[in-house]
DNA sequence: TGTTAGCACTCTATTGGTTCGAGTGCTAAG
DNA sequence: CTTAGCACTCGAACCAATAGAGTGCTAACA
């Protein structure tokens, strides 16, 4: 195990790293406030450490970086908290100063200040909209062949989809139809709903309005592609500012995991609860071995939750990292619980 | 001005070096099938050529490059058309084969198409929301003091935002307002909603609803904030793609200006009909005076336009994108209009 | 026994010199 | 007007030498 000494010899060491992105060296080290031991102790020291795996050479003669395992042990045993500098706070709470109601609208704005507070890249996750529960359907005619069907959810959200009916349907078979629909499926969420659909409202359906069938196959159809993703990414460009990412071919593949958000549950610990962190190779897909991503979730009333994630490179700054997503997610929660308390 | 033997050997530099990205020699070229003449000769013309400002030497004893005026010459005098591959159609037609009804999701899809193909960026913009027709509008109470506006257009796009009302707003108000302003804006452009709000339902409002004042005003609030922009990106990750972006900082500043799509007045010549072509410097912004950009517009019926562009450096493949975009355009514009003709 | 000064050693990064090859411009002959 | 020939230029690649940062080890010291 380690000695006190080799403990704050890893941490200053992390620490410097992580801010200089330079292998550090005995003399540096021993210039640091806090450390009294001379350079060569120190290198004795730093040899253990490596030794031990915590630390590692670029090169034979060159000084130490932390290794995967350092900086595993650094975040789990060596990280204090900081608190979160006033000006942080400012930027992050003005997202909740303009009358934004919108829940997607105000994650949205959240993932763009913390990259920008940040310089890495931010991904937040919204609730679960299958969760959502239907407040009202709607069927919109557009032109003879063509309608909207459109559903709002408690949480004010709005789904919609322009989907064929039958282009001599009867207007009136329209609004019935919306009438049975609104009558059997209010109160459900969007995660029973192609269900619901099919159980209670197929008959009634077929009771009361000629046609039904082709309407209705459409319609449900439009409504199974469950399209729209709740995934907010700030700063995708903030990769580029990293000097750690030099290889541009890298960068495309780090890119391209992040573009569409076909890899979230790869890339984030889906249903973890607090907080997270993930170092290099931890993560789940190659082209993240050089990231860390640290995360966590928040609560929006007693049920819905979702994710704040941070990736930057292995030398992250945790320590602020940590602290600042701890309080975003506790703001997040509490401001966006108001939001929706009073359905 | 230039001789045939000059243009030919212009246009083969060029076909050339957009080939290669190597600077092109005259040995080189005396190789091409096509050219008679020795290499001496055309180092002669190549001089002459260059004397005239068509080419570009990178440094005192290298091959040539085209200049930004051979580009420009190129693509007005020297292009070919060549037919668009069959394999090329297939997949561009794809986008229409799927039973996809929005225009929103067919523009979408043929930008990420687009981009796949040429290996460029490809930015399409979609018909102007403001001119579409308002056919219905609705609210949607969520909670005691929130409500969803919403507005289906005549195109199936469907716009909303959360707003709040009076906590103790009789429900049949908010139903008599949805009425009244149903009855009173169908068939009314986005584009005018806003002041016809105003001028023709706030009298009416004032009449028929107690309080209307608070409601009236968040509601014209929440209409205010024109949010969803219609442009759609493909392949932005492409640039990384291109030899000729090896620079990561100049990578970012591109990528910067295509991020929020907040600079396409400057990007794009809006309002531009037909096919243009913008080479290096000719674009309005700083970040892309080492890219070009061809655009073409497109029609949906006789009103609504929308804008094609890719967005490639200098050295793209001009002749394959110009027939390329000419024949989205035409297909694009047929298959909008069919979508929409219904009306 | 733990700490430290001193020193030889290692490895990288940088610099300058050399060579190789592709390409040019010019001249003179065809 | 065209072309062969040749001297010249410049970048890229390679190599050796050097400086500098850092290490590991040994021996002296508290």
């Amino acid at each position: 195990m380690l000695t006190e000494r080799q403990l704050l010899i890893l941490k200053v060491t992390v620490d410097d790293y992580i801010q200089s992105a330079q292998p550090v060296g005995s003399n540096q080290l021993a210039k640091k406030p806090g450390i009294t031991s001379s350079s060569a102790t120190i290198r004795n020291e730093l040899a253990e450490l490596e030794g031990q795996g915590y630390l590692e050479k670029t090169h034979t003669s060159s000084g130490r970086i932390p290794s995967q395992k350092g900086y595993r042990y650094y975040v789990d045993h060596l990280l204090t908290p900081n608190p979160v500098p006033h000006q942080d706070i400012v930027q992050l709470r003005s997202v909740f100063e303009e009358k934004v109601n919108e829940t997607e609208e105000i994650i949205k704005r959240s993932a763009g200040i913390l990259s920008e507070l940040t310089n890495y890249t931010s991904i937040l996750l919204g609730p679960d909209i299958r969760r959502h529960i239907v407040k009202k359907l709607s069927i919109v005619p557009l032109s003879p062949g063509m309608a909207v069907a459109i559903i709002v959810t408690d949480s004010g959200h709005v789904e919609n989809r322009v989907f064929s009916i039958p282009v001599d349907m009867d207007p009136s078979d329209i609004e019935k139809m919306v009438n049975i629909l609104n009558d059997r499926l209010i109160g459900v969420s969007l995660h029973d709903l192609h269900r619901r659909l099919e159980q209670e409202t197929l008959a009634l359906l077929r009771q009361h309005i000629e046609r039904y069938g082709e309407l209705f196959r459409t319609f449900k159809q439009a409504l199974l592609l469950p399209r729209s993703d709740n995934v907010y990414y700030g700063g995708k460009l903030n990769i580029l500012k990293q000097p750690d990412f030099h290889d541009i071919q890298k960068i495309r593949e780090l890119m391209d995991v992040m573009e569409e958000g076909k890899h979230i549950p790869e890339i984030l610990p889906i249903g973890a609860q607090g907080l997270q962190i993930r170092i290099g190779s931890e993560n789940a897909l190659a082209a993240m071995e050089d990231c860390s991503v640290i995360t966590v979730s928040y609560e929006i009333g007693d049920e819905q939750t979702g994710s704040i994630a941070i990736v930057g490179p292995k030398r992250m700054d945790y320590r602020r990292i940590v602290s600042l997503l701890d309080y975003v997610s506790s703001d997040l929660s509490k401001e966006l619980t108001r939001l929706f308390q009073g359905k």
